[in-house]
DNA sequence: AAAAAAT
């Protein structure tokens, strides 16, 4: 079977795919981080010298930006450069480290206000890796007071993964401030009834926390002096995340400072964000289309599940470089197809992930595919959202996105293929389209972005060979 | 349908 296998890849003649991946070889990857030398200086950051600095880096808006403020007449600051945030020289350190130079669009408009005080409350939309994770961590960790050893900031995620990741961001970004501790709260990590946190920064899933919280009293939601929602629009809306980010909200103190980010909004989440919390500035980044160009969308016609299978194996068979995520729309899809390629390519080749496998198991997985063991990861929607993976190249979707009424879930699409095309890089997307019914799913999605979703097609191209036949 | 809390 294997050996089938790699002499059909072997004598693949240059398709379509195979040109796309070398196109993204020669234009991909840019990892140019020089972090310049840094000068620090250590005075404290103070309002009054803040406000004068920000003040100095003050630019104008951009008509690509969209903000909404409670007084419109206020001006509203932005930063060219992380230096002009006035950071802890410790903190700023670890920016730098990061291997970051200048602030990303979101950077230079969010932090300025998030880290300004007195502190206010932000709504903010930004397209797929643009920066919003290092946006809110950075102004997480400005606010953390060492000298208090009690949980000050709390950051909740949809995902286990995702948590994690954010947390190693925060790590990161607070390597040289040995004081601040960071704690997760997530499935896997537990506590004894009794026990009070001392740590600083809370990063963790809604569950956990409010069994942390409201359970174990283990610390004082009252005592959060900021709360952050990634992924802020499932956080709100979707059943299950809603209840409980909500009931943990209401514990909150008045005085905290709440920051919602997101890539997607929906108009009536949005609405309903804004209606949760108190007198928020709202940062729009409205610039989806610029995600979308980076992203080659095309979708292949199939007779059914099998159809899809041979599609996948012959996407597989042309992956020379990168490495691609399938996404399908239960668990057992996904363990269906994971078992069918292991059988071609070995279970070394491929991996999977979904909310069956244990905490240990979902770390193992993504650890290895982010070492680059791996061409390609089986998952289901646990990671169409934020997850960081330099390599990814080509999104596959083998079932289309749809919500609960079976319609098409532009939002997820757009979460899903931003796993690719990161920080300016290309990227490919395709759709397995096997029915009337996901064509109309597919046609409502290329209608919502206005971007064209092409055919690839062996009866419409002659070098494509193999694609879902 | 998946995810997130143990049970």
């Amino acid at each position: 079977m294997t050996d089938n296998w790699n002499k059909a890849a072997e004598t693949q003649e240059l398709t379509e795919i195979q040109r796309l991946s070398e196109d993204i070889n020669e234009i991909g990857i840019n990892n140019e981080h020089k972090p310049p030398p840094a000068e620090l200086d250590d005075n404290p950051a103070d309002a009054s010298l803040l406000m004068k600095i920000i003040r100095k880096g003050l630019i104008d808006t951009k008509n690509d930006l969209d903000i909404q403020r409670k007084d419109p007449n206020s001006p509203l600051y932005s930063v060219k450069s992380f230096e002009a945030l006035h950071l802890k020289p410790e903190l700023l350190k670890g920016v730098y480290a990061m291997g970051y130079n200048t602030p990303s669009k979101i950077q230079e408009t969010a932090l300025p206000t998030l880290i300004a005080d007195p502190p206010q409350n932000m709504i903010a939309q930004s397209q797929s890796g643009t920066g919003k994770t290092a946006a809110f961590t950075l102004a997480m960790l400005t606010r953390v007071d060492t000298t208090k050893d009690y949980p000050q900031v709390l950051c909740l995620s949809p995902t286990y993964e995702l948590a994690i990741q954010t947390g190693e961001v925060a790590a990161r970004m607070a390597k040289f401030c040995p004081d601040i501790s960071i704690r997760y709260a997530v499935r896997g990590e537990e506590i004894s009834r009794g026990d009070k946190l001392k740590d600083h920064v809370i990063i963790g899933t809604p569950g956990k926390v409010l069994d942390w919280s409201l359970k174990f009293r283990a610390f004082d939601l009252s005592k959060i002096i900021v709360f952050v929602l990634d992924e802020a629009d499932v956080m709100i809306a979707q059943q299950g995340h809603q209840d409980q980010c909500i009931r943990l909200q209401k514990h909150l103190s008045k005085k905290c400072q709440m920051m919602l980010f997101s890539a997607t909004y929906e108009k009536k989440v949005m609405d309903f964000a804004e209606f949760i919390v108190p007198s928020p500035i709202t940062i729009r980044l409205k610039k989806e289309e610029e995600v979308l160009d980076n992203i080659k969308q095309y979708y292949v016609k199939c007779r059914g599940q099998d159809d899809k299978y041979r599609a996948i194996a012959n996407i597989y068979g042309v992956i020379t470089i990168g490495q691609a995520i399938i996404f399908c729309h239960t668990r057992k899809t996904a363990g269906w197809l994971a078992g069918k390629m292991s059988n071609e390519v070995g279970s070394e080749s491929v991996g999977v992930l979904s909310g069956d496998l244990t905490v240990e198991q979902r770390l193992a997985v993504l650890d290895r595919f982010r070492e680059g063991h791996q061409k390609c990861l089986i998952t289901t929607n646990v990671l169409s959202r934020g997850i960081d993976i330099d390599q990814v190249n080509i999104v596959v979707n083998f079932d289309l996105p749809i919500d609960q009424q079976g319609n098409a879930d532009c939002e997820t699409y757009l979460h899903r293929i931003g796993r690719t095309g990161r920080f300016g890089k290309h990227g490919i997307a395709i759709n397995l389209i096997d029915s009337e019914q996901c064509m109309r799913i597919c046609r409502d999605i290329e209608k919502h972005f206005g971007k064209k979703i092409m055919l690839l097609d062996a009866e419409n191209s002659d070098e494509i060979e193999k694609i879902g036949t």
